[in-house]
DNA sequence: AGTGTTACCCGAACGC
DNA sequence: TGCGTTCGGGTAACAC
């Protein structure tokens, strides 16, 4: 579940305590993670990298090194841990070892995790290619707003919901902050988007904009497993409004859940009325 | 072309 | 307790 919030947190602690390393190996225990190419390449073309930088795109983790870069996407449950030991635990399914001793370890439950190694640095290169091509505006671009949505949107009859998690359209949201930013705008998630307004709209992406910096603020929303990589839990779970509420903390009614887009979405019948 | 649906990844939680 | 079933987020592939 790690969405824009949780995969920056991620970064930042990367960020603290992997630049300058220098990898020593990889060992790769479950292939299929990796999607574009074999694992043995995938080995050597770190060997004598040293970490230049951490970024990130969406719900991707870019790691910068002296000649390749790293794109790695955390689906569910992907985790990076630091430590120094060297015995493999469970779950961990790629090792990357430093130098120094430090290991930068990807730990994933479900393995639904992916990578891809591009043998450049050119990040505009690799931003025109699968998996990063066609992702939409993140909320925090300056221009996300409402007239980038209306104009992406304008024929569309999707749920809102569903738009606001399809990634060519808003890169980041995943369910819990859908489910947010629509509580946020008062608006029902299954309201057809050709049904609203250019307000609506300008409302849409600034609630997505001040639920965003808010999560961000606060390390991103731990509600299974979600720890960042000093292990250390997010908080804004304590701020939801309705993703896995029980009452409204507006109105004091209950909160609804039920299924659109095949997803479990929760909302405020009565603060989020169909129009 | 745009949209909805399904499959897939797999372990954990659940129910009997 | 043990075993089968259900669940689930994000994405790609598929069907219409």
């Amino acid at each position: 579940m790690p969405e824009l919030p949780e995969v920056e947190t991620v970064k930042k602690g990367l960020q603290e305590c992997i630049i300058g390393e220098e990898i020593a190996y990889v060992t790769v225990y479950y292939d299929r993670i990796i999607q574009n190419t074999t694992v043995t390449d995938f080995c050597k073309s770190f060997i004598g990298q040293k970490i230049v930088d951490v970024k990130r795109k969406g719900k991707y983790l870019i790691f910068i090194f002296q000649d390749v870069i790293l794109v790695s996407h955390l689906r569910m449950e992907g985790k990076y841990f630091i430590r120094h030991q060297e015995e493999k635990a469970k779950h961990e399914h790629i090792i990357f070892g430093f130098i120094s001793g430090k290991t930068l370890r990807y730990h994933d439950t479900r393995k639904f995790g992916t990578m891809e190694l591009f043998l450049t640095t050119n990040l505009k290169e690799i931003l025109k290619q699968k998996p990063l091509v066609n992702l939409g505006k993140e909320p925090l671009e300056p221009d996300f707003n409402g007239t980038y949505l209306h104009q992406k949107l304008l024929k569309s009859k999707r749920p809102l919901k569903s738009v606001l998690l399809d990634q060519t359209i808003v890169s980041g949201l995943g369910n819990i902050y859908a489910n947010e930013v629509c509580f946020y705008a008062h608006l029902n998630p299954s309201q057809p988007v050709n049904t609203l307004t250019s307000e609506d709209f300008q409302n849409i992406a600034i609630s997505a904009k001040k639920v965003i910096i808010k999560a961000i603020s606060l390390g991103g929303t731990t509600i299974r497993t979600f720890v960042n990589a000093h292990e250390i839990s997010g908080r804004f779970q304590n701020e939801l409004m309705v993703h896995m509420r029980k009452k409204c903390c507006i109105c004091g009614g209950e909160i609804t859940k039920e299924f659109v887009g095949g997803r479990g979405t929760y909302y405020c019948k009565n603060c989020q009325k169909m129009r």
